[in-house]
Order: structure tokens, then sequence, then C-alpha cells
DNA sequence: TTTGTATAGATGTATAGACAAGTTGGAGGC
DNA sequence: GCCTCCAACTTGTCTATACATCTATACAAA
């Protein structure tokens, strides 16, 4: 099976004909992989060149590993719409999965310097600070930082609790209609609280996309981070559509 | 430096390690790392130790090497800005860089089953493909595959030589003002194709966008895709804009 | 029934050595 | 002066071995 003669490294060919098997379907997305000492035996290769090999899969996201279980085929992507107005919940609902959402944390923060330029108020404001995590069919998808500014939404964190309509609420309570204005996407690796909080491997690339929201006078309201798991999602802008 | 007691791995160390170095930019920009057998010396590691550490740099875009040359500190992001408007030129101008591109290839194919559907005609039309190649300062920045109906821009293919804004092109030519629609981000690792075109490695992970566009009656125009080196740029959405 | 222990098998980490292949610069020949 | 070629240095690939860590299971002990 792997021809030692024709210059390709071999852990690019066998990475070649995993690939290839999974694309063929000969796998089903959750099912387990030949183990590493199984392919190793089967090619004749190196348990390491195996791995190597594997690794390849990993940063495609094809596959994943669980140590001391085995490795197993990834599931496909979900297509994840976005407009000037988009709601999570409907937007997993509508490619027909089950949306979930956790608040992890809500606190205060000083705006500093970054912040206070981003959300156009002094640095020595006091900023909300929302962190979500969103499930999809039970499994952590995205995880978003929210920032908005205390002024404007005083009693904002104890509003939240329990539901997770941020912008029903500031329409609600505030009288606030927010309106996504821009939306910079960008690949990065994940740190170390991300891979804690959706439980992937720090070889797994994320999209992440920050956000700002206006309300209809142009006033700021949101700056938000939320960051996708890169093998599980793509990310669509309706550049037109109010969405819902 | 190293502590082999506290149970993180060695290479996540040296990671970090670099990392922090990088970031407080001891290190400038396409400046050669310490080689792999130094830092094995000075950090009293293997040497496949130390790749391993290398090597999640390399995933995070920090750092590129070059076989028989070294390892060198790689370059900040370049932010490029997307609207139902966007021309590639003005955009990297608009951030103070220097744009150039290239047209690699231009040919024709049948539609088949999933441009007929992307481009709303019948699976036996004929499609003009152009392939664009796109640069900042002389580097190669993305990759750009354009697909439109050869029954709607018959003669496209010779008008284009030489000259690449193709939206001003449609306009003089068929009285077509094309608009974005919508566009789809997506993390992908790069073919082999894209490795030669934007001389990268496997490991850089890529920003692909697919876009489609229509005229002003809501008739398809075209459907491209483009592939950014993830590690070179973000890109931003306006919403609003109109662009330029 | 519950708990603890032992074991096998899986991936994770670290080390060592060897050779391949690309890059560079200098010694030596012209 | 110019060129060729070789040696040294770089990253790339492959093998071999050892032990750590996690999972699952089986079985014994409380």
């Amino acid at each position: 099976m792997i021809n030692r003669e024709n210059g390709v490294a071999c852990y690019q060919q066998l990475s070649q004909i995993l690939i290839e098997q999974i694309e063929k379907g000969i796998f089903k997305p959750g099912s387990q992989l030949a183990t590493e000492i199984e392919l190793s035996k089967r090619y004749r290769l190196n348990r390491h060149t195996v791995r190597q090999a594997i690794e390849r899969l990993e940063d495609e996201g094809l596959v994943y590993k669980i140590k001391g279980k085995g490795t197993f085929v990834a599931s496909d992507k979900i297509n994840y719409k976005v407009s000037k107005r988009t709601s999570f919940t409907t937007s997993i609902l509508d490619v027909g999965l089950n949306p979930d959402a956790r608040l992890l944390d809500s606190y205060e923060i000083a705006a500093g310097k970054e912040l206070s330029k981003r959300l156009n108020i002094q640095s020595s404001d006091r900023v909300i600070v929302l962190e979500i995590l969103r499930f999809v069919n039970k499994t952590p998808f995205c995880h978003t930082t929210s920032f908005l500014s205390k002024t404007k939404f005083p009693e904002l964190r104890s509003l939240i609790s329990g539901s997770f309509s941020l912008f029903g609420l500031l329409k609600k309570h505030y009288g606030v209609d927010a309106l996504r204005k821009s939306s910079t996407f960008e690949v990065s690796m994940p740190e170390s609280s991300d891979m804690d909080m959706l439980n992937i491997s720090p070889k797994v690339p994320m999209l992440a996309v920050k956000s700002i929201s206006k309300d209809q006078k142009g006033g700021m309201v949101e700056y938000c981070i939320t960051k996708f798991r890169g093998d599980m999602c793509s990310v669509s802008v309706d550049f037109n559509g109010e969405g819902r």
C-alpha cells in the first residue's frame, strides 16, 4: 500500500489513504478509526509515522482523538447564518438542530484602552461582561463574550439571569433596538479556556467573529467576540436580509 | 527554565516561552528563531521535543519554517474589508499596503450539479472559470476562483486579459451592476494547489469565503471562492456600508 | 451493592540515532 | 575574477524504545 520509492513521505501517503476512506464514507461520523498500532502493523510503518499521518487529519478536522479511547471520525459542518438581526436559537432551529445556551459568567470591569475605543466610552467607565456558551445537540458549539456599557444598561446583569435573548431584553427594558453593524472574521487557535469550554484539542482551529451592534440612532450597544469551532461550522453573512 | 515536575508537558512549556518572547517583540517579524539544535541544547530537550513545541507556533501562524534555512517570525495580520461593493485593490490601499494581482487561468466547463444550482442555470450550460492570485507587498495573499455563466457573458474571457476589475468590466460591457449578496466563512486547510500558489505549508489554516453576487434585478452574476491565508489576515464585513 | 485493585489497551510524551534534502558560503581550480 | 564543488548547517522524515496517563473491564474485597 505504501510506496517507499516515489519520493512522497510515508505519512502523507497514509494521510491520503485515510482521507479517501473517510470521504468515501467507509467510516461513518463518530465511528472509531483503526488504532495507531493496528495501522502501524497493517502498513508496516512506525507508530510515530502513523501519528504524523493522523495529525494531518486532526488538523483538517476530519477526526478527533480521545486519550485512552481512540480516534474517531468527525461530523459534517453546520452552516450558521448571520445578518443584521441574528438569533442563535432560530438560526440553529432553521437547520433542523437543537440549540441550547448557558450563561457561564457575568461580571464588571473597567473599560480600559481597547474597550473604551470599541464602545465609544471613557476608559474609566464600567463595562458589563457576559460569557455565554452555546450548544448544538448538547455539544458545545461556540463561546461568546459580550461587552456592554454599564452606564447605558445599569441593571442588565440582574435582568439577564435565565434569559439569553439579550437583544430582546435590551428592547423590552431599555427600548433599544440593536442592529449588527459589522463583523470581523479571523482564524485563531484556541486558548486553554476555549479548549476546556468547547472540549476541543489545541489543534482545532477556531473561527473568531468580532461584531459591533448599534442602536438605530447609531449609538454603540454591544461589542462581542464569538469563537466557533472551525471543524463544526461555517458562518454565512447575508448583506441584505433582515434575518431574524 | 523547563520544569519537569509540574505535570505540564515540556513541549508546551517551551511553546509558551517562545510565544511570550515573540509577543513581547523580542524577535521582529521576519527575523530568525534559534535553530532546533540550539534550542534543544539551551533547554536540555531532545530535538524532537523542540520540534513539537515549534509545531504549535506554526499552527498558530506565529512562525514559518524554510527547509535548509531556519524558522522565522511571521508578520501581523492584515485587515481586509468586505461590503456590498468591494474591490481588492482599494481595500488593500486603504490599509497602506501595495496590492497586485495575476490572472492564473481562465477556462470553461460544464456547470454540473453543484454549480448549476449556485448560478441558477442548467447543468449542461457552460461556465466561465477565472482563477486569480492576489498579492500584498509582492507576497501571495489570496486565491480566487470565480464562476460566471457563459450564456450571460459570452465574450468575457477575451475581455478580461490584463484587467482585473471584473465588476468594472461587467458594467462597461454588459451593463450589469453587480452587488455582493451573501458570503459564507469557513476554516479550511490548504490543498496542495493552495500550498503551491500561496507558498505556505500544510499547517497554515485558511479562511475560505464563498460569495454570491447578483445584478440589481436579482439575477445571478457570480459565484466565487476566495481562500485567504489565515495567518496573514482577518476579514471584516460591513452590513450597511456601500464600501468601495 | 459498592469499592478498590489489577490488567490490558489506547493515546501522550520524551529520548536517541540515522539519513534525506535544501541552503549557504568558502576553498580551490580555472 | 569567476565558477564548481564540497562541507557544514538547516529542517524533514523514519525508526526504535521507554514510560506516563487515561479508559474500560474484570474480579476480589468490604
